[in-house]
DNA sequence: CTTGACCTTCTAGTGACTGGAACCTTTATG
DNA sequence: CATAAAGGTTCCAGTCACTAGAAGGTCAAG
């Protein structure tokens, strides 16, 4: 199968799956023309990939998984460690991604918007205290 | 004020400051030695890309706010749009951060975690349903 | 035979830093 | 006064995970 065809089925750019080759994590065959050509077992990779990645796993943990993935004798322990891990970082970004959140739309919720030149939101990122008093500055 | 004292004081790392200037965010005075020299307004305005930085502006956001902060006669409402648009990313970042949690949790779940081979994870990843058989395959 | 859609490799750029080398200046200490 | 350390400077290269674009080869349809 061409680079095309795999592409539209696992999701990935054509530029992304030569990049994974380049980086070691597929090796599809060569046909006569030099074109790429895929197996099932190398669009079924790429498919795992895919959804590694777009469930947030660096590239190096996919290595790993893979490794695990391909290796019939491996513990699944293994992979449900390198999964909670994961899962505990995901937990942490939700978690400062939540505070900005909430400090931002405090700042957003300050901010009257319109065509007045006092800003709570600047004075907020600036580090003032949300008022229009700029006397307590350090 | 040296580079250092600067670094401690707004929690930005030497390098990244210079960094800053490299790219036109701040433009810090030369001492007669070369060294740079920060005045009050610059560290003011690191403080404000550090905090701004921080909540996950891009460099680019922060240049456009910086310019807004700086301009006496700018509309608050400019501000508001800008941080308004960025809540909604974050807000989307935290769904799709939610959403992976909630697909690995799943899959943590139903994972035994013991020596077998046979591993939901990875079966998960691969695009398979949770179950053991593999009859389904496409 | 030509057109257009593929494919190939290669280089370079992105964002936001970070690390390291090579060298200069200041300050404290023996 | 010599020296060592702790700071400063510049510049080049690397990170991560692609992405863009150029220059050229290949293939199927009309």
């Amino acid at each position: 199968m061409n680079i095309k065809d795999v592409s539209v089925r696992v999701g990935l750019p054509a530029k992304t799956i030569r990049y994974y080759e380049e980086i070691g994590l597929v090796t599809p065959d060569r046909a006569a023309n030099g074109y790429r050509d895929f197996s099932a077992a190398h669009v079924h990779t790429l498919t795992f990939l895919a959804r590694a990645r777009g469930l947030g796993f660096s590239v190096e943990d996919c290595r790993e998984l893979l490794a695990l993935w391909e290796d019939q004798g491996r513990e699944s322990a293994d992979v449900r460690t390198i999964a909670q891990q994961h899962l505990a970082q995901i937990e942490e970004k939700i978690a400062g991604l939540q505070d900005m959140a909430a400090t931002l739309s405090d700042l957003v919720r300050g901010c009257a918007g319109d065509a007045r030149p006092e800003c709570p939101i600047l004075q907020g990122l600036a580090g003032e205290t949300a008022q229009t008093s700029c006397e307590k500055l350090p």
